[in-house]
DNA sequence: AAGAGTCAAA
């Protein structure tokens, strides 16, 4: 590459997608040709900008100090790019240093500046310094209360970012999306749906920001309504857009719907990025059709941790184990990415799937120490899983009493599922009284242990003990999708409108799936049977994953209902839906809502 | 030439 022609290449560094590669090729050039120093300064802070910006943005520290020389003497853009990289790098010392040089040189009034040494400080979670920069500023813009506001919502101090925010003279889309999100991480759907309303006006990023918003607060149905309401209003959905709206997809399953975004973006050409690839994978393997995953996965030109960590997952969660440690042992091989956290989590999961003891245990053991992963509580639940299925109750107890971290609920639930499987009634009597410490207790599991062991006057027992507490079967939720509509439906609900139409829809899909697990999920579905039967009609396929249709529980005092997606949950040893099944926490508000369905714009040809 | 807000995997 020559560099014979300077704005060209000042455009390349300044683009985000040019590639680090090539952002060294070019310096490595730019050291080699000798500009006349006039010149030179721009393109030394274009390359510092490019580094700034880069994965590794300490890169510009570096080349800062090494090209020195070239910098005779640099100006605010210069020590506003160093700015930007101590904010990514988070290194406070580094933006302390620039931010004195950049007085030294008299940029002291510069806002550009103040604003980026206010962000480094919030990046770095010093709220209080950040305050006190920002009351001593005369010259406060609405970037500033942008900055700063951002930074008490994503340290979780909503108050004072509501306080800011009532002070801007004159708040922009950035400030009310700002508060928008805040208040969604906060877990306040309705206050950041409020915030999306009162936009005086709402651009492309408001939208994506609050179907995120309904995303990450399990309620999928709402972000594809909205989804629906911004093309019904001619915004045209972007990549963040669609990676957001195929996560809700997943969430729901809703199949069809996925698949229209899948044509959507193909049809618009967008560019298939780790993050979109992901997504697709993702859905594809929630919503149970593995080979389309793959196949989407196998034509993807850029995949990152994520894209494979989605995969390994997705085959790991639809029972496939071999496939899923095969797609792991590949991953290994592409020098581009390193297996993280996540990846072991699919790669233990895929062994307690598989039954896999050896290669578990050397999993857990050697090649999560040999990249540099730390185990967290579903490692460990995993492992747990994995001994305690297979009968290696002693060890999966010795696992959890050599934790670094306290065990969790879900391990230990894991070692009492084993416990109840290999009859073990010591044992799960212990993890018993260890669970109703965390004050939750597996009443139910304990009540069908001892009836497997013939204890019957300690089955009466336990159930008057539940009786006492009031405990009962928990219903669940649902949704199913016919026709590119998706129907909340309780299950039992003779009068739903649809219900013939659900009944028929179960019953070809049970069809289409014709494996024993998912037709007696189905027959569950249509019989309205309880979770006892449910789990005598299942038979072995219970200790298995299934996805299919069934019953659910969820939160007490809601109805029983059919739920799409139905997984066996090998950590926690509950059936469960789709994610947003999990967490119901606006039951009332959801009354008031029209819940039935969900429009969509049918499958193009 | 640039600063603030939105996306994927458990």
């Amino acid at each position: 590459m020559r560099v014979r022609c300077p704005v060209p290449i000042a455009a390349l560094l300044q683009s985000p997608s040019t590639p680090a590669r090539q952002v060294k090729q070019i310096h490595a050039q730019l050291l080699l040709h000798d500009h006349p120093p006039r010149s030179s300064l721009f393109f030394f802070n274009s390359m510092l900008l490019a580094y700034a910006s880069s994965p590794n943005p300490s890169d510009g520290f570096s080349f800062f100090a090494t090209a020195r020389a070239r910098f005779h003497r640099p100006n605010n853009f210069t020590f506003q790019f160093l700015l930007k990289a101590s904010a990514r790098a988070r290194s406070l010392a580094q933006a302390a240093q620039v931010h004195c040089s950049s007085l030294k040189l008299g940029f002291g009034s510069y806002t550009f500046l103040q604003n980026g040494l206010l962000k480094c400080y919030c990046v770095c979670g010093r709220l209080v310094d950040a305050r006190q920069l920002f009351d001593e500023v005369p010259s406060r813009d609405v970037v500033a209360f942008n900055t700063i506001i951002h930074g008490y919502a994503e340290s979780g101090d909503m108050g004072s970012a509501l306080s800011l925010f009532e002070q801007v003279p004159d708040p922009n889309p950035v400030t009310w999306t700002t508060m928008l999100v805040g208040s969604s991480a906060a877990g306040n759907v309705s206050a950041a749906r409020r915030l999306f309303d009162s936009m005086p006006e709402k651009d492309l990023v408001a939208w994506n920001a609050m179907i995120s918003a309904y995303v990450q607060n399990h309620r999928p149905l709402e972000a594809l309504h909205l989804f629906v309401e911004m093309q019904a209003r001619n915004l045209k959905p972007n990549q963040v857009t669609v990676a957001t709206v195929l996560s809700a997809c997943a969430a729901i399953g809703a199949l069809d719907a996925g698949k229209w975004i899948h044509v959507y973006l193909v049809k618009n050409k967008f560019r298939l990025d780790p993050f979109l690839g992901s997504a697709l994978v993702d859905m594809y393997c929630k919503c149970g059709i593995v080979h389309l995953a793959l196949e989407v996965f196998e034509n993807l030109r850029e995949k990152n941790s994520c894209t494979w960590n989605a995969l390994i997952n997705g085959l790991a969660m639809n029972g496939l184990a071999e496939r899923s440690l095969e797609m792991f042992e590949r991953m290994l091989l592409d020098q581009s990415v390193r297996p993280d956290e996540v990846t072991f989590v699919g790669v233990l999961l895929a062994c307690s799937h598989g039954g896999f003891v050896e290669e578990g245990r050397k999993h857990f053991y050697h090649t999560v120490k040999e990249y540099g992963v730390n185990l967290l509580p579903e490692h460990y639940a995993c492992i747990v899983d994995l001994f305690a299925r297979c009968g290696l109750l002693k060890e999966a107890e010795d696992i959890i009493r050599c934790m670094p971290i306290p065990p969790d609920i879900v391990v230990l639930r894991a070692l009492l599922g084993g416990c109840r499987l290999h009859k073990n009634v010591d044992m799960a009597e212990r993890v018993l009284s260890e669970m109703e410490a965390h004050g939750s207790g597996d009443y139910v599991l304990l009540s069908n242990l001892y009836a497997s062991v013939g204890r019957w006057e300690d089955v009466e027992k336990v159930r008057g003990i539940m009786k006492g507490m009031g405990i009962k079967k928990v219903p669940g939720c649902s949704s199913i999708e016919i026709n590119n509509t998706i129907h909340e439906f309780v299950s039992g609900d003779r009068s739903h409108p649809k219900y013939k139409e659900i009944l028929d829809k179960l019953a070809e899909l049970g069809r289409k799936m014709s494996t024993d697990g998912y037709l007696a999920e189905t027959t569950a579905a249509l019989y309205d049977i309880d979770e006892e039967e449910k789990e005598e009609a299942l038979g072995h396929h219970s200790e298995k994953l299934a996805i299919g249709f069934g019953l659910i529980s969820t939160e007490p005092g809601t109805p029983l209902r059919i739920v799409k997606n139905l997984r066996f949950c090998n950590d926690c040893h509950t059936w469960s839906g789709s994610k947003d099944q999990a967490v119901i926490p606006h039951v009332e508000k959801e009354k008031e809502r029209n819940r039935n369905s969900v429009p969509h714009q049918p499958t193009p040809a």
